[in-house]
RNA sequence: GGGCGAGUGGUGGAAUGGUAGACACGUUGGACUCAAAAUCCAAUGCUGGCAACAGCGUGAGAGUUCAAGUCUCUCCUCGCCCACCA
């Protein structure tokens, strides 16, 4: 009786038995391998099939890897903490802990539903006081050696909503809640110094560690995210000049990276936070004004300041003048919004003929244009010339290029103590504070007499409070909690407050990946001896949006953990790749509100998993961004309806294949699929496997080896089918425990090969011949050939090249 | 404005400088069936032709080469990320 393929059935079956067998364990001769998805937020909506992607590629990579003999970590975890769930909880009242624990059922009892097989064992909840324990330990790690600090400073704030906003939130100067326009208020803030780790350091012992920059020579990632992180850092090489200020003791330094066209400064300007706004003001003669413009520009939102992107305001500091520190000219001082207090000095000198924010803002306050360096074009009144050129009007650097007489000014201005060379960087600290309740609260204890105090080691963790109202009101949450609020200072024993502000969710996510190697430790956050076995993560897999924060911040905690000697490894990921995105049918991003939201449960429900799985790798190549396609699911469907069907017909006796082309075409797969797989080109692996299947079918006999090896060949791919069809053809252990086929060079070349004669470059015929004939045998039989012929009758053969087993190039002429 | 990437049939896509369009979806025709589904077979880049075959064809144009989707240059279009960073 004919057996009918029913995914339902089987793939439940053989889910129980894996999750009962656990993760393979057979001879293992080839070492670590950890594989590791960047692991989820459990978002209410359940898992989406952008996940599937990332999650099935990191499966079928880790099932493979198995089968050749690596001992693999391929743990999961969830990513627990954060604002969906928060906010949800404002609006139905339901605890976050619930929502999020649900959330989390839902999303591991879909991920068992498409086969993914994940050592369950190792399981961690960032949300669960036994992981935040050592987010705060970290945060405790860095303030105890001067990594962490507190400072005032700028944050986004919604009127609507009283609150502080994360980065995340503010979506083009708006919150993303209540859509309100949000403002910058100033508070007391708690930074992470990602900067120290910019450039190389050294730990006490005199071990290298790579910086953010540097390390990025080292790892295989995909360029452009390395790129991105670069231009996060920003470094920017460039000098320091002093511009005294006329008839006073104070200065102004600015920063450019052009110094060569100083010649062409005509006036300078400081940003409006720039503290020699209040120095200067008693020497203003239009003091009311600046102060008037300062309170504007305050009150002006990030979206304002982006949006007037072209349009320049600023004011002329009337009564104060700086001196040019080359010719010795009196120039004017403005202050202006369009230079950032927090880049650089604050300051810049204005030179309108060389930068094109110069050029707008001396236009508008008609000030003069002045041009030092020659280009390409003859006039720059309408347009500035912003490259580099051979500098002109600039004394006794005039006719030097730019390169050298930004070398030769530096050298003049370090002569005369009027400036220095700088880098500057980008990048700032991390503002890791939140006014949020769904977070892991900051270890710290403030004491009216001790000041800021770290929670001692052994109160760890600060547990949030379960009674907390988290309505938002403008301050923490916590703050309402008297019982978590208000404590005794460790130091004194005094009455003292808890700080009531949480961590930043990425702090959670900067360190998940060593837990893993260690995760029921209560001593520690991970014993070096795990660190050693399983860490740095080997391969990495997860979405481009993480390009730049996620990692960033991962690598600076390895690098401050290896500075002080808790890891032997300064870089977290050595390998990392990027899935696609996974657009809608329509082509658009999938959302709730456009309803073209793909569910997995349904694909499963309809298809199978196995089907899904082979879907999402067949789409195309893993690391483009791919529309979803529901029709052609049936593609691969069909595939495994075929597969099923040549199981009941494999002769389960015959060990041998009669059949010698199908056997050349097995070890071509065998390559094809081997090569493919480590290179994550799923969707060719599977269209040679396709083929492979397809010459099965024709052929008369299917031998009980031939067909076994393509089963454990598919089995990475679509694991239940193949672990199925392998029990039925009576095999008692599972297919996890065959060994991965090796291909033969010998058997994959084949008895003939297909010639194809090109005359002047154009295909004119194609003939078989026996592999490895040569190039007269296969000449003859080219020439001998009518349509060959035709071609070159009366015309003289003036070059011949020969590609054995390929081609046969002639070129003719009259 | 900067960085990164991509343009190939009706669709998703394949192609170490060597027959462009593998594999799959879709479409058309046929077999099986009372019928349908499923399955199988055949065709399917465009133009002409009964056919053999010929011409054209990988965003546009040039170049290198016996041979270019692939390498080089110029340009166009689209996507993503970043963006007043001096």
């Amino acid at each position: 009786m004919k057996k009918l393929y029913n995914p339902k059935t089987i793939e439940k079956k053989w889910q129980k038995v894996w999750m009962k067998q656990g993760v393979s364990k057979k001879a293992l001769n080839k070492g670590k391998l950890y594989i590791l998805d960047m692991f989820p937020y459990p978002s209410g909506d359940g898992l989406h099939v952008g996940h599937v992607e990332n999650f099935t590629a990191t499966d079928i990579y880790a099932r493979f890897k198995r089968f050749l003999g690596y001992d693999v970590l391929r743990p999961m975890g969830w990513d627990a903490f954060g604002l969906p769930a928060e906010n949800f909880a404002i609006k139905t009242g339901i605890h976050p802990k619930l929502k999020t624990l649900e959330s989390i059922k839902n999303f591991k009892r879909q991920m068992k539903s498409v086969g993914l097989l994940y050592d369950w064992d190792r399981e961690i909840n960032t949300s669960s006081p036994e992981y935040y324990k050592w987010t705060q330990w970290m945060f405790l790690f860095l303030y105890t050696n001067g990594l962490a600090y507190k400072k005032k400073a700028k944050v986004n704030w919604c009127e609507a909503c009283h609150t502080v906003l994360a980065n995340e939130q503010v979506i083009d100067g708006k919150c993303d809640r209540s859509g309100d326009i949000v403002i910058q208020k100033d508070l007391e803030q708690w930074f992470f110094k990602i900067t120290d780790f910019v450039e190389p350091t050294k730990r006490e012992d005199g071990t290298k560690i790579s910086g953010l920059l540097s390390g990025l020579e080292k790892i295989d990632w995909p360029e452009s995210t390395k790129a991105a992180q670069r231009h996060w850092i920003g470094r920017s090489e460039g000098a320091e000049v002093v511009f005294y200020i006329t008839d006073t003791e104070e200065e102004v330094r600015v920063f450019t990276t052009r110094l060569d066209t100083i010649y062409g400064c005509t006036y300078i300007v400081i940003a409006p936070e720039h503290p020699l706004v209040r120095t200067l003001e008693s020497r203003m003669k239009n003091a009311q004004a600046v102060k008037k413009y300062i309170a504007v520009t305050k009150k002006k939102t990030d979206l304002e300041r982006t949006e007037l992107n072209k349009e320049k305001t600023g004011i002329c500091l009337q009564g104060v003048e700086v001196v040019h520190p080359f010719t010795g000219e009196r120039l004017p001082v403005y202050v202006a919004d369009y230079v950032l207090g927090t880049y650089g000095t604050g300051a810049v000198m204005g030179v309108p003929a060389h930068d094109e924010r110069d050029f707008i803002f001396a236009k508008k306050y008609q000030l003069e244009i002045l041009e030092v360096i020659q280009g390409k074009e003859a006039n720059h009144k309408e347009k500035p010339y912003t490259e580099d050129g051979t500098l002109i009007a600039s004394k006794e650097f005039t006719g030097l290029h730019s390169e050298e007489a930004r070398e030769k000014m530096l050298v003049w201005l370090q002569k005369e103590k009027l400036g220095r060379k700088v880098v500057n960087y980008r990048l700032r600290d991390w503002l890791i504070s939140r006014q949020r309740y769904w977070g892991a609260p900051i270890p710290i204890i403030y004491c009216d007499d001790c000041g800021v105090v770290p929670v001692p080691e052994k109160d760890l963790p600060v547990k949030l409070p379960a009674d907390v109202d988290f309505r938002p009101t403008g301050e923490s949450p916590l703050v309402r909690s008297k019982s978590f609020h208000n404590v005794k200072c460790p130091k004194c024993g005094k009455k003292a407050r808890r700080e009531s502000d949480t961590m930043d969710t990425f702090v959670c996510s900067s360190w998940y990946y060593m837990r893993f190697a260690d995760p029921h430790n209560i001593k520690t956050f991970a014993s070096k001896k795990a660190l050693a076995t399983y860490l740095p993560v080997d391969f990495y897999i997860g979405g481009s949006e993480h390009t730049v924060l996620h990692l960033l911040y991962a690598r600076f905690f390895t690098k401050a953990l290896m500075k002080y000697g808790y890891l032997e490894f300064d870089e977290p990921f050595q390998k990392l790749r990027h899935q696609g995105m996974i657009l809608a049918q329509d082509g658009q991003k999938m959302s709730k509100s456009k309803g073209n939201v793909v569910n997995p449960d349904q694909m499963v429900a309809e298809f199978g998993a196995d089907s899904l799985r082979l879907y999402e790798m067949f789409m195309g190549p893993f690391e483009d961004m791919k529309a979803w396609n529901t029709g052609s699911i049936i593609g691969v469907r069909r595939f495994l309806e075929k597969v099923w069907r040549l199981g009941q017909r494999a002769d389960n006796k015959q060990q041998k294949t009669k059949n010698v082309s199908l056997e050349s075409l097995l070890h071509r797969t065998i390559k094809k699929v081997t090569e493919d797989l480590e290179e994550l080109k799923f969707n060719t692996a599977i269209s040679s496997l396709m083929i492979l299947m397809n010459e099965m079918e024709k052929s008369d006999h299917i031998s009980r080896i031939t067909y076994q090896t393509s089963l454990v060949l598919l089995s990475p791919l679509a694991p239940h089918i193949a672990e199925e069809l392998w029990s039925q053809l009576g095999e008692k252990k599972s297919i996890f425990f065959a060994q991965w086929p090796k291909w033969d060079t010998k058997k994959i070349a084949e008895e003939s090969s297909i010639i194809v004669v090109q005359i002047n470059g154009k295909v004119r015929a194609t003939f078989q011949m026996a592999t490895g004939s040569s190039e007269a045998e296969v000449k003859k039989v080219a020439l001998a050939d009518a349509n060959v012929q035709a071609y070159t009758e009366g015309k003289a053969i003036r070059k011949i090249i020969y590609i054995k087993d390929k081609i046969l190039s002639l070129v003719i002429g009259d």
